[in-house]
DNA sequence: TAACGTTTGTTAATGAGTTGTTAACGGACC
DNA sequence: GGTCCGTTAACAACTCATTAACAAACGTTA
């Protein structure tokens, strides 16, 4: 098994610098950012298993980011850090859909037993009892779906990698064909459209991931 | 869908009155007991959902209790409250499987928050979740009123957006009108109160925000 | 307070525009 | 010539802002 992926945003330079090593050592695989913004550009580029906020942070701060997480995926675990311990604040990051809320200055012991409590709770609960699932290899343009394999074109695979990578997040239409087609003109529109109808249907047998369309804007993909 | 059973061990009887009563106002349904032995002989007669357990407790204290538990189901969330507020201590209780450790005095808001945390997470949690708030990603045109993430159209997303920004405040038809359509003719108005209806529609499940109406002027949005 | 005109709430119908899907086309490569 | 594959075409299906229609709430006047 491979070790459990953090996003861990904290801008105290010292401090991060010491809960990453430790988290490492564990291991885990820690992602340390230092601002709300860095953090949710990280969010929204690579899947995480667990987030670590501070809630105190330059621009954006660990609520407003917790927020924006918890809008396009209800289910990863969130914990907070923070020296603030007023009890309307702890409150607060519950029910902003947090799973706990530590007090600085808190145990590294701690913080790691607890890390453990939400990935063992997740994880049993996403495991899928007979292996199943989606998994696209870039290399071989061959997408994988519940382990039947199947070989894809390459504007197939482009489209479907360029998707795979934001799971959750709104792609507007005109973004993804810069992307993809390099340009964005009407027919390149409706050649999007063809590719969406193919990907759908080789995605079919997999009913944990979809792409919806959302009306005048663009796609996501839901998984 | 039917409240989650809580098996809730406490000997002090003020104390356990108070909080069984607010727990089974949320509603869950509670039963509490009051000695080690009695929560073992209870946890093995009937199903339980979740574990609240008082470390202090006479005769079998409430962590031999919560190995016991343990021992025959590494499923079922379990909580801990004591006065023991030492670190050591809340180490041990995390060590031996436990969820989380509430220090006493709690708040029992807390409590409820954190009883929702967990059993969101085991798959037969079945309680309303406590409100979570309300959020509006404008990258993402999803709102999310407590915790359920929902697809908003363009105007939808540009009216709400309009009004969050301006929380308390009144806000008159024609401003709002020449901000979101740009102009302000009789039928825009028409349309401005169809989009209301279904604003107010969607945040329907969060009584803590609600637009309304100011005659003859325009609308304010409470929160 | 009764009656009236105006404003607002709500639902449904409409129609322009967007998207889904299948098939035909045509260049590239063999 | 044949196959592959991205594009284009054609049309069906759908979405959603607008418009219509009517009900309810409000405010004014008598």
């Amino acid at each position: 098994m491979s070790p459990a992926r953090i996003l861990f945003v904290e801008d105290d330079i010292n401090l991060g610098f010491v809960v990453r090593d430790t988290l490492e050592n564990v291991p885990f695989q820690v992602t340390h950012c230092t601002s709300g913004p860095t953090g949710w550009a990280m969010f929204q580029s690579q899947p995480f298993d667990l987030c670590l906020l501070d809630v105190m942070l330059p621009q954006t701060d660990g609520f407003t980011l917790a927020r924006q997480i918890r809008a396009v995926n209800t289910q990863i675990p969130i914990l907070f850090l923070s020296a603030l311990t007023d009890r309307d604040d702890r409150l607060e990051g519950l029910r902003l859909g947090a799973d706990d809320y530590l007090p600085k200055p808190f145990s590294i012991d701690e913080l790691i037993l607890k890390i453990n409590v939400f990935l063992r709770r997740t994880i049993i609960s996403q495991t899928p009892a007979v292996p199943v699932g989606t998994w696209l290899d870039r290399d071989n343009l061959t997408l994988s779906v519940n382990g039947q394999p199947q070989v894809l074109t390459h504007r197939e695979a482009a489209t479907l990698a360029y998707l795979l990578d934001r799971p959750n997040l709104l792609i507007r239409r005109d973004d993804m064909l810069r992307a993809v087609w390099g340009d964005d003109d009407y027919f390149m529109g409706r050649s999007l459209d063809v590719f969406i109808s193919r990907l759908r249907k080789r995605l079919a047998t997999d009913s944990s991931i979809r792409i919806e369309n959302v009306h005048g804007v663009g796609f996501v993909l839901r998984r």
